[in-house]
DNA sequence: CTGAAAGCGCTAACAC
DNA sequence: GTGTTAGCGCTTTCAG
């Protein structure tokens, strides 16, 4: 095992002080004169012997970690995926790196997590929170950690969040679907109590209401084994024959409808027209393509790097919050084809 | 901003020594006779207030930094997201934090992240390494720390590594295409030298040979940009009309050749029959449902980390190393059905 | 059983 | 321009 070397090392050899070779190294050599001929020695030297600074003994010092904490739902998600791996992109080029965690929706888990961040120092934090986190987020922001949240908000906690306009979209989907003259909208999701879902719902809702027709919702209790959940889709598709049209709350539920229309053998859009929320390879190629509710991630992962790394930089803690809502795109296939 | 509290602190205001609180803290109190009383009063005392030990100081101390450094080729790929997902939640059972980048197959940027990494002093590396990468595996070995390589091994450096055996799966899917009468059999895939890829064509190779059939090998150099390779795909079904079935390298391989079909409006598998590398829910969804190669993601994680904490755990440099091979899965559907 | 003290490698006052 | 030095918060040897 090699020894690294230290500063201190790198210092003896080149019989200059540490402190010298440390404002070299941190690119202040300007601002405390050293001569330029000492600059390119040292640069020379701590190049040729490959020496990197402890960044663990840095952190320690200055209290600055360059790593950034990305708490999203499931990391296996695909909307998730997207989003951080543009993140990280956008993080490591600007200096930071990324520590990440899928947080199922957690509470207690997201609170660990939370806590294990913190003690790393992370010193920043991007999290698609769950529930019940208030108060843990409330104690970060206290305490003058930056956070972007992102996907959903948290109304009692004002801090700087990313997400999309779900109300509009879910409206927008709905109306979409009453002018291709389906009558009977039913909406499936997963039960939750989290911003975006509670407004995709009210944005369904709302438009049924405006045509006075009436809502028909299943909140499905989420369940990691996907099979449940179909099955769920399944009894309900069942037992409410007369529905026409579906909207599905997010990807998970929407591939779940699939594969439960596929065992029922339904027809799309014949049997069932369905448009889901979040855009998926799969909703292009199924066999009747898929209207989906597109987010747009690149827009969501860019405005939240954007955000955090502008609060990184500045020292101004309170200038404010920025809530920022990007739109989404209605993809028109033919799972929502007119009813004729 | 809240100050932190530190050892000192808890120790001044126990009127106890900080070395024993950190004998405490650290589960030696037994072995250091420390009285149960004592032992208690801390305990009840730390959890009071709260205080939580400065992992930075520790690990600059110790030298450990309980992270692993996780190293996929792209995280928004669901084979790789899966697999990270799995290795993650393993991973915080044992105390590990994951840090992660998608390498995208770069060898410069592998490199950077790699240094990035043993900067950071990671305590092990799981990685899916690209090509021309061994000198810095090497490096890392040499310097005792624990790599474990998946998905793809380097034949040139002597470490441990779990994969799935390339070769007998596309030889048996090839084999199971040739049983069910078709003789035109091509394989598409991205150019690599990588031993997985190298192992998918031989296979491949092998089972055509055996009947005395000639190879029809497209290798495709990876875009970013997926319409290119959709485009790649077009351009070799339209010149080689000939082709009555098709086996993809990976699953964005197979993903395009799905979008160029649709494209082309060729009929599964009257016209063309296929097989994928990598089962997806797409697959199963597919208008013909895909037969796919589906490789045991969680028996690979499974695999990945407990070799990895294993290493992590004993301090024998030396036991050897371990080469794990999984089985595939081939999954039969509807897209390689007889072509009678 | 407990305490003093020496660092881990780095930064940044503060001297010279 | 450059060197001295005091920590950051923790672990651990060595004495009591």
């Amino acid at each position: 095992m090699k020894k690294k070397l230290s500063i201190v090392d790198i210092a003896n050899s080149l019989n200059v002080s540490k402190t010298t070779i440390s404002f070299i190294l941190n690119g202040r050599a300007k601002e405390k004169r050293i001569s330029a001929e000492l600059v390119e020695r040292v640069l020379k030297y701590v190049d040729e012997v490959g020496y990197k600074p402890n960044s663990l003994a840095k952190s320690l010092r200055t209290g600055k970690s360059n790593i950034i904490g990305l708490m999203v739902e499931d990391i296996s998600n695909p909307f998730f995926a997207s989003i951080a791996r543009l993140i990280e992109d956008r993080a490591y080029k600007n200096g930071y790196k990324i520590i990440y965690c899928s947080t199922d929706n957690d509470t207690e888990k997201t609170k660990d997590l939370i806590s294990m961040f913190r003690d790393r120092h992370v010193d920043g934090y991007i999290i698609a929170p769950p529930e019940g986190i208030e108060d843990d987020i409330a104690s970060l922001i206290k305490d003058g950690l930056p956070v972007v949240l992102f996907d959903r908000n948290l109304p009692k906690v004002e801090t700087d969040f990313v997400v999309v306009d779900n109300l509009f979209s879910t409206y927008n989907a709905t109306r979409h679907l009453i002018e291709q003259g389906y009558k009977n909208i039913a909406l499936i999701t997963f039960h939750s109590l989290q911003t975006q879902m509670q407004a995709r719902v009210e944005g369904y809702a709302q438009a049924l209401n405006e045509h006075a027709l009436t809502p028909n919702i299943r909140e499905i209790v989420f369940n990691p084994d996907e099979n449940i959940t179909i099955q769920h889709v399944q009894t309900f598709l069942n037992d409410n024959k007369h529905i026409d049209a579906v909207i599905c709350g997010n990807n998970h539920v929407g591939m779940c409808l699939l594969k439960a229309i596929n065992h029922l053998g339904l027809q799309v859009p014949q049997n069932l027209a369905i448009i889901c929320f979040d855009d998926y390879d799969v909703f292009e190629l199924y066999s009747t393509s898929v209207t989906a509710i597109a987010q747009p991630i690149e827009a969501i992962a860019d405005n939240v790097i954007t955000v955090l790394l502008d609060k990184l930089n500045t020292t101004n803690n309170h200038s404010g919050y920025q809530s920022i809502t990007l739109k989404t795109e209605l993809k028109i296939r033919n799972s929502s084809k007119s009813k004729g």
